[in-house]
DNA sequence: TAAATGCGTCGAAGCGCTTCGACTCATCCT
DNA sequence: AGGATGAGTCGAAGCGCTTCGACGCATTTA
């Protein structure tokens, strides 16, 4: 292994000049910095990123946590840790990857040891345990998501309450007054991640403006127990013809089963999702959706790390502004 | 931030004694022991991560590096990944997360730097950019996949061949004699990623040995990629009664045009999927299928690392056998 | 009973880097 | 002309940990 030390006496200088070439933090007469940067080349270095932490008290690693459970918004947790994976290098940093199988005391771990400069935290629940431990740690961090309580706290977010707003103004706008919402999966309310509960918000505020009818029932994924949760919605108002869904997994059967009744989409009713834009594509409809940016809330979530990490960051959330785009899914109300 | 001098001074002890005692690499009194743990308790004290490597030489991270393109096997890669990274937290070490964006140079720069102690490398392909450098930088290092040349590596994969083995055998053993296989998506071949060529090998083999007629086709997933391909298939071959499918994505658009053309599954047609379980059950049909193992894989490339890293390593191909279950989606050939 | 062994502990020497203060010139100002 | 300034470089002091050799003491062995 090559040290700074070789390099030095490769190039002739000293140590501590050969760093200052690497960091740029004084100045460099440009015949030297050539110098060392030839015997950098030559030698093959690589500055030893143990010291470097250990000298600088600077890791340059940023750590992401990803969800306990993997088994749902797939796509989207997986899109959101490439992009901040990817964004984190464009900074010069690298990503540490945390399950929240540990929880709360991997954010111990990880700011007690130094091995990270700051955190992301996807997928907060309102009352996420590892908040607390967050706050007393004082260590740089950045939601993905909204908790409860988000004084002295970053987040990145999408804006679920205009998410829930948009696709009510778009279904009014094509005549629909009776909607029904197609929830994420109970478990996922009793969890209390808050992005089911504002995007209903935004619906139901929006609804009652424009005088839609709204009826929401959650629903799991898979065929069956969307079968039943869609008997049910037709039996309770079977002047339905406005869907909106929110769970991934709900989309293809809720698609397949609305064509075994005959019910033509969108002649018959109209379906808008909330789902990232590759789900809507591939969709066996071409989905009218509302796009969940998730490389976009990465890429700022990285973003406002780093920038607090370089001083000059800001408290706060971001709510990314829905944009929904319209496909094959959506027409007209029927007479 | 604590420091083992601090918890040494108030322990009573010399900060070597402190060190021994989390190394456990000399015996300790167990009064000794016991003071000094209470010490560490009390002050909350956590080695600091950069210290430990530099003075060590080992960082306890092991560096996971993900495909380049995102686009593919979400599901199977997300899974690897969360395994990895629990698993890797069960042997003391951490995941460091490097996206194939970087392509080789991620090798020189994290192998150069000591960041990580060791690689794996998720979706290789046959001829991989990033084998050489791993050679040269004698990194231990596990492979996910099977490049062209294995000599020197470890690797962990499905065995694809016997994959594709196992559902020629199952379907002919059901009656079947024409089978159709839609393949990956052109790019995955041009890729030479080798799995797909495997399972096709598997298949043809088998379907020599048991005279049943094979056609294969890749297909892009969606919709209007895969109303194409099965329109040739049932042009070239009006008896095919057998589908072996191993993209993800063409799953249910398969299984929709099937049942738009009025060919009821199982009983005129059969389908056996090769993806992870979780997409064979939530399909519209419960799909018989051989698993993807997506966890297994990605615990025994961090079990071989480990084992690497400890010293009783053993390079090596570990294929992991497929098995079939048998769900909804195929039944005996129709008369 | 003397020598050998092993246990438990300590001190000190790094690991490879960053960073601070200090030094040497050359350049500038008045 | 003399002091002040700034650019460019160096030496040395750590950062917090691991690890090696050494030492004192209690046991064992011949």
């Amino acid at each position: 292994m090559v040290t700074l030390a070789e390099v030095a006496r490769h190039a002739g200088v000293s140590a501590s000049t050969v760093s200052y070439v690497l960091s740029g933090k004084r100045s460099i007469s440009s015949a030297t910095r050539l110098r060392v940067e030839r015997s950098i080349q030559d030698l093959g270095y690589h500055p030893n990123a143990g010291a470097r932490a250990l000298a600088s008290s600077k890791s340059n690693i940023i750590a992401l946590m990803m969800p306990l459970r993997t088994d749902m918004y797939v796509p989207v947790m997986m899109e959101i840790a490439v992009a901040v994976a990817t964004t984190a290098r464009t900074h010069g940093y690298d990503v540490l990857l945390l399950t929240g199988e540990e929880g709360a005391s991997a954010v111990r771990r990880v700011t007690g040891s130094g091995m990270a400069d700051a955190m992301i935290l996807m997928d907060v629940e309102l009352d996420d345990v590892r908040l607390p431990l967050l706050r007393e740690s004082g260590q740089p961090a950045v939601l993905i998501g909204l908790p409860a309580e988000t004084v002295g706290l970053t987040c990145v977010d999408l804006d679920f309450v205009a998410t829930g707003a948009l696709c009510a103004e778009h279904l009014a706008g094509l005549g629909h007054r009776d909607i029904a919402v197609i929830g994420e999966a109970p478990a996922v309310y009793e969890r209390h991640t808050g992005f089911a509960e504002r995007t209903l918000e935004g619906l139901r505020t929006r609804a009652r403006e424009l005088d839609l009818r709204l009826l929401h029932r959650p629903s799991d994924g898979g065929y069956d127990a969307l079968a039943a949760t869609l008997a049910r919605i037709f039996d309770e108002r079977p002047g339905t013809t406005g869907f909106v869904v929110q769970n991934e997994s709900a989309v293809e059967p809720l698609l397949a089963l609305l064509r075994r009744q005959g019910r033509a989409v969108p002649e018959d009713v109209s379906v808008v999702a909330v789902c990232p834009d590759p789900v809507a594509v591939q969709a066996s409809v071409r989905l009218t959706s509302v796009a969940i940016p998730a490389q976009e809330m990465g890429r700022r979530a990285v973003e406002h790390v780093v920038a607090k990490l370089d001083g000059h960051g800001t408290d706060g959330i971001e709510l990314l502004a829905p944009e929904l785009t319209v496909r094959a899914s959506t027409g007209p109300a029927p007479a």
